[in-house]
DNA sequence: TTTTAAATGATAGTATTACTTTCTTGTTAA
DNA sequence: TTAACAAGAAAGTAATACTATCATTTAAAA
């Protein structure tokens, strides 16, 4: 059986719909190998526009600038993430074992996944760690957010609270220790990876190590009387 | 009596000190101001040299790159802030309030230090929360650690991991959890104002409740047996 | 006091970035 | 079969991120 996995985007986001079509398609698949090879700020139309053999203006067509492309490809991200949530969730009773499910999907490497043939689940994941952050860093925030640009990230922040609070209904900071491991699962990977000495576990650089620290975290924090 | 608080800075972080001369002091004390105003993205040594009243090529004279001018702030906080740390904790014996002490400077707003002129530690504090993380989330962190260039982040992480350890010695993760702390204190502050679904505190914004939350997340994990 | 070195000002110039515009050709769905 | 639309090709613009040169002011050393 075939299943072809598709998450619906906002359609702010582009100017054309880039799952419509071949280069629409290439923009994505090359922009995230791109972006992963030189980083966001090295990161130009021009050099996407290189690689995949069109023009600048024809990037330009779909995305209005980098940052939306940037924008386009974490909210696909946190989409199919939270698809991955949902999914590996199903099922099971025990919230505790469902959190434990969760740390593990936000902080070790992720496989790619076949059902979506053009992008690549896990340049797409080291990307989240260093440029995430990025989409919302930025003077407007607020704009990007009343167009929902950030839907499908806070979507799965609310996922992950209400797994906390089906642990523990009295827990008082379900979003914030929510946003709290997402961001850490990164934080703590990048750490790692770069500036060891900020983490307990730059000797091995082994990222089960930061989910065994998210797991403490998280349920210490929840489980408390 | 006065005295006047000195950081001392990296000298691979400029060209020419600008502690030195009166051109520089201004460098920093209008950039500090103008990446506060723009963001740092939109802010740039025109601007800056326009702002001053003086030319670009003035201020290429003192910083590589505003990158380095950002990374140089951003230093000269880090620096000025573990100076708060060591300074309103000491003589402090109990460690869990050191540790109290410590989320307080961190995550609440900081009041205007009269012992560095030229440096307005509120809008410093609101540059960090915005564009602090941009410092090291780049391809070329390596080569800006090699340099030292995040020696002042480090040592404050170090001095309240140190505390943690005080608290309890037997805690596993007390360099990740002192990271995180740091980190947590910005991001759930800029949730709260920017993107607040992400955070139990959205409606009354109000920053004691990023403290009470970092104490609640600090405290169950260390304490727990 | 004179010399000289260093800092600043003024001006210009370059490569790259981040776009926009226009016009033509190729494709596809009514 | 004819429009509508997507894409290619080419050119142009304003701003950014620098570098270079030379003249002038200032400030410390001889």
């Amino acid at each position: 059986m075939e299943v072809q996995l598709q998450i619906k985007m906002n359609e702010k986001l582009f100017l054309r719909n880039p799952e419509s079509t071949e280069l629409g398609k290439k923009i994505i698949q090359h922009g995230i190998q791109l972006v992963y090879k030189n980083g966001f700020e090295l990161f130009t139309f021009k050099k996407l526009a290189e690689d995949i053999g069109t023009t600048e203006a024809g990037i330009y067509r779909y995305f209005e600038n980098k940052h939306r492309l940037l924008i386009y490809i974490t909210a696909w991200y946190w989409g199919w993430l939270q698809y991955q949530v949902v999914f590996n969730t199903n099922n099971i009773k025990d919230p505790v074992i469902k959190l434990k499910k969760v740390i593990q999907l936000l902080a070790t490497t992720v496989v790619d996944d076949d059902n979506t043939i053009h992008i690549n689940e896990d340049l797409l994941h080291q990307i989240i760690i260093t440029e995430g952050s990025k989409t919302y860093l930025t003077r407007h925030v607020s704009e990007d957010n009343k167009e929902q640009f950030f839907k499908p990230y806070k979507d799965l922040c609310a996922v992950i609270a209400n797994i906390m609070l089906e642990c523990n209904p009295k827990y008082k900071y379900p979003r914030s220790l929510a946003s709290t491991i997402i961001e850490m699962a990164h934080f703590q990977n990048f750490f790692m990876n770069n500036l060891p000495s900020l983490t307990d576990f730059g000797k091995t650089k082994d990222e089960l190590k930061v989910v065994s620290f998210l797991e403490d975290l998280v349920f210490s924090s929840i489980r408390k009387t």
